[in-house]
DNA sequence: TAGATTGTTAATCGATTAACAATC
DNA sequence: TAGATTGTTAATCGATTAACAATC
């Protein structure tokens, strides 16, 4: 698997093509290991073995060393993984080092949440604009942000380089504001409706369903 | 695979031992039809076939199929599948049938969204209780709640017969709420915050992690 | 050194999918 | 009947994991 040299990577060198795609599973897995390197670093730890990262992820040790040798020799032996230098070498595999702007849309008491909360900023998404229906809303001040008129939309993701869409709106009104994303040139959607988005094939839209994550959960309880 | 006879099983009758447990990918995906079924339904649809299973979930039509058909012959040639029927059918193969009952955590922004919406009464879970440390906050009216002291939790956990309990409370109050379901016998925990979460290995923590999944989602979008 | 933990091999197991007969 | 879509086969591909040498 893959046509590197066989011998004498330095840590940080990746033994992958560039460009290679990862699967699924991998991506998903890193993203996972993103997320717990993330909460440790801000514990205070400094370093963490794949056998902790096991425990909070319930993913196979051997696994976790398999999917992050596959980029290079990131860990040292006897002691574990650096968590800084690791989190900076997954954000690079995953392509998601730089910031990514995010634009929110509903500002009711779940887009409220999120945007008064760091879950975004976190892990590199900077939300940058906040927009509303509803004309009494708009001008106040949520979190950092200012409440927009939703008809400044393809303005405001043109000037603040906009990838990312989030909806935080009622199901009812989900697929209007993603048909003028997608008519805004916005190419990823996070929906946090259960709504069914109609887009075009280029578009990605990832929906949140919080209770189907549950449903699963469950089952592998009760079994 | 299976032990069952060969031939003529009736629509609905299953085809695997009893107490089979599913695998991860099997249970994750029967989870996702779920949830485009229960839209679906919402959405007046009647009949759904594996190509439209598979533009919602982006999972191959083959593999729906396979999925299904490992439990019975639920569809109909030349038609699809009834809505409702295959609802009904993947609730039982996941033995999320009946309703469960859950506590939620934190009555800030983010537990109001939580009561307020339909998110999980959709899929079979009834939020019977929510909590708050906040003594201005006790007996406030919320959605169909009202909010009760942190200390009735266990009390209320063995009258109200409650296995879930959802965190929607800041990071730094996640544990200490985690450690009191654990010593009221609550034993799968759905983590909204971000916290890693020390538990006894029989209770099983889900983490949502919007970021984390937009950071997976984002990858396969930018490469 | 002794203990711990990584990196890697080798074998197995399950997931995935193209293709197509069956049948509504 | 003709068209559509399921259910199933057969082959491939990738994920998973136990075991252990390498080495910090």
């Amino acid at each position: 698997m893959g046509t590197a040299p066989d011998t004498d990577l330095e840590p940080g060198e990746v033994d992958r093509e560039e460009g290679e795609r990862l699967s699924l599973g991998v991506a998903a897995r890193l993203s996972r290991y993103l997320q717990v390197l993330t909460q440790a670093h801000k514990m205070g730890k400094e370093t963490i073995s794949s056998q902790e990262l096991s425990a909070y992820t319930h993913i196979n040790s051997t696994q976790i060393r398999r999917d992050l040798s596959g980029f290079g020799k990131f860990g040292k032996r006897g002691v574990g993984y650096r968590i800084d230098f690791l989190t900076d070498e997954i954000r690079r595999i995953l392509r998601t080092a730089g910031n990514h702007r995010i634009a929110l849309f509903g500002a009711g008491k779940l887009g409220q949440a999120i945007a008064e909360s760091d879950i975004f900023a976190d892990h590199g998404f900077d939300v940058v604009a906040l927009f509303d229906v509803d004309p009494g809303r708009i001008g106040e001040q949520v979190g950092p942000l200012v409440v927009q008129d939703f008809s400044e939309l393809k303005e405001t993701v043109e000037r603040e380089g906009i990838v990312v869409g989030v909806l935080a709106v009622p199901s009812s009104a989900a697929q209007e504001v993603a048909d003028e994303l997608v008519e805004a040139g916005v190419t990823v959607i996070f929906n946090y409706t259960e709504q069914l988005l109609e887009v075009p094939p280029e578009v990605t839209v990832h929906t949140s369903s919080p209770a189907v994550d549950l449903l699963y959960a469950l089952y592998f309880y009760l079994s």
